[in-house]
DNA sequence: ACTGCATGCAACC
DNA sequence: TGGTTGCCCTGCAG
């Protein structure tokens, strides 16, 4: 561009400041264009001549046009208002008052003073009863609901102690988790990238990666109930694989796109899947709102897709009752979860549509009766169907809990604890962190979800990143975690502690180095056995900081 | 140690 | 319906 031209053409440039005194060293901040687009480039030439005091040289009265205001006022990154900044404060984040709270959704506060913050409970509403409750409810929830232990102590074992882990296993963000149903050591993952992860976190170094399953993310895992040597998992490269744990070898069962790619309209992918083994059939969904039934023994597709959700949205979760394999519990983007009945799966045909006001990224039927619905929402709510027996018009209660959606994110999934007779406990990551001397950390936590009370969040100093893939043991103390390409195997502190075990708390670096992590577990070998006590962490002065149990002693931090 | 880009996806115009 | 945007996010390259 000529200058010349340039220089008729420019009006004067008014350069605000936050104060007078700022000297021009800080005008690299970031530079707020009220008055419409300019490229950085021309902004930049524009800072110049104003320093330069040529500004009479483009006086905007004679050309007939209005100054250009360029503000080096600090602004907020989020709603780009000046006045305040959003972002982290060391290990604190400060929200932008601007918008809703990050936590609740609800304006008028931020996460710091958000009610559902500072509650044990950690946020639950009850939910809406209109005028359904009978005066049975009435006498049990004032009566007998007080006097009821909130959980049995007995049986809440917390894995709260990273035993071992395997730093960078996968090359991309893991995706999911599956314990295997017999073998009590073997732990399977997979990731965004398709390559689906066999440890046995007992021999830690025992590990294997098969790349050439998928071609892209894998969904979700189900161990064949018939034979436990082989896995089946969905992914979004449209296929349905059943996978030979021993060899690797796998084979399709189903393949939605056979011609390839022909665009992203027509691109199909899989995500929700479940296993009927009464039926003997693979469910799976699509992301077109789709279910397709296939046949386990014949390995074909049986029957025609159905619609189960709205036409064009995402399936994403399938699962069938424990105790009554003719229901079936799906949900999904279009905001609903929904109870199907096995013998009439047809368009429009649900026994009940559970409505949500985000998507919904899962939804499980509890693990051992098989009565009662918990799901996770993107609109920041745990919520709990307390039997599918009863009125499913309204949740029995909403639990406020930080699991965002988010584009680099797995979404989070609150999981059942199968080893809980009272079906109370419940695992799901934390998105926002909170300040642990000085580290942002990102819990993992645990409810009674028949309270709504937190009952432990877990975290290490060395896991700096989300853990929104969380999995419990079906029948050890054990917490498996997936955070970003890592796999970390919680156990309780006592059990991490005894002696044997000692030597056993392993942690494996493999894959190339990304800084956040390498920073904190070190880098110098592929495959270097490093022990958790050389691990350091810059904000964290002692490894006993490690975990931090139970959320009483945390009341009023928050 | 920065910054910028691609990613990939729901929400909101 | 299509285009744009993005709160605590990832990973990589320059």
């Amino acid at each position: 561009m000529a200058p010349q031209r340039r220089r008729t053409a420019f009006p004067k440039v008014v350069i605000e400041r936050d104060t007078d005194s700022e000297q021009s060293s800080s005008e690299d901040e970031e530079v707020d264009q009220e008055e419409g687009p300019v490229s950085e480039s021309e902004s930049q030439e524009e800072e110049v001549r104003a320093e330069n005091g040529n500004e009479e040289k483009f006086d905007a009265r004679k050309k007939g046009k209005s100054p250009i205001t360029i503000s080096l006022k600090k602004v907020c990154k989020v709603c780009k208002k000046g006045g305040h900044e959003a972002g982290f404060k060391g290990a604190t984040y400060i929200d932008c008052p601007m918008k809703p709270c990050f936590l609740c959704k609800m304006p008028g506060h931020t996460t710091m003073t958000c009610p559902h913050r500072v509650t044990t409970e950690h946020g639950v509403i009850s939910a809406p009863h209109r005028n359904t409750r009978n005066p049975l409810e009435y006498v049990f929830e004032r009566q007998l609901r007080p006097s009821m232990p909130l959980i049995k102590p007995a049986h809440v074992v917390i894995p709260d102690q990273v035993n071992c882990a395997v730093i960078r296993y996968h090359s991309r963000r893991v995706t999911c988790l599956e314990f295997h149903p017999t073998k009590n050591n073997i732990l399977l993952s997979g990731d965004k990238k398709g390559q689906v992860g066999v440890w046995d976190f007992c021999k830690v170094s025992e590990k294997m990666v098969y790349g050439n399953i998928h071609s892209c993310i894998v969904n979700n895992m189900r161990f064949n109930p018939t034979n436990d040597g082989t896995v089946y998992a969905a992914s979004s490269d449209g296929t349905i694989s059943c996978t030979d744990m021993e060899t690797g070898i796998s084979v399709s069962l189903m393949n939605l796109n056979p011609n390839g790619w022909q665009g992203p309209n027509n691109w199909r992918m899989l995500y929700g899947m479940d296993i009927n083994s009464e039926k003997g059939v693979v469910l799976v969904a699509d992301n077109f709102g789709f279910l397709y039934l296939v046949d386990i023994r014949s390995n074909s597709k049986s029957g025609d897709a159905i619609l189960i959700h709205k036409k064009g949205s995402k399936v994403v979760g399938l699962h069938c009752n424990p105790i009554q394999p003719e229901l079936l519990l799906s949900c999904g983007n279009d905001h609903f979860a929904r109870i199907w009945d096995m013998r009439r799966l047809e368009a429009g045909y649900s026994l009940y549509d559970l409505a949500h006001r985000r998507v919904v990224n899962s939804a499980y039927f509890s693990p051992l009766s098989g009565s009662k619905i918990l799901t996770t929402s993107q609109d920041n709510r745990l919520r709990i169907w307390d039997s599918i027996f009863g009125n499913l018009d309204y949740p029995s209660r909403e639990i406020v809990h930080s699991h965002d959606f988010n584009r680099h994110l797995t979404p989070f999934r609150a999981e059942w604890d199968p080893k809980d007779p009272s079906e109370s406990l419940a695992v799901i990551g934390r998105y926002i962190s909170e300040n642990y001397n000085g580290a942002a950390l990102h819990p993992i936590d645990f409810f009674d979800i028949s309270t709504g009370q937190l009952v432990a969040e877990v975290m290490d100093p060395n896991i700096t990143t989300i853990s929104p893939v969380n999995k419990l043991h079906p029948r050890d103390d054990v917490l498996a975690s997936g955070s970003s390409r890592s796999i970390f195997i919680w156990r309780p502190k006592e059990e991490s502690e005894s002696v044997e075990q000692k030597d056993e708390r392993k942690i494996i670096v493999c894959g190339k180095a990304d800084k956040k992590q390498s920073r904190k577990f070190g880098d110098d070998s592929e495959d270097s056995d490093d022990d958790i006590s050389k691990l350091k962490h810059k904000n964290v002065k002692s490894k006993k900081f490690a975990i931090e149990l139970t959320p009483y002693s945390r009341k009023g931090k928050r």
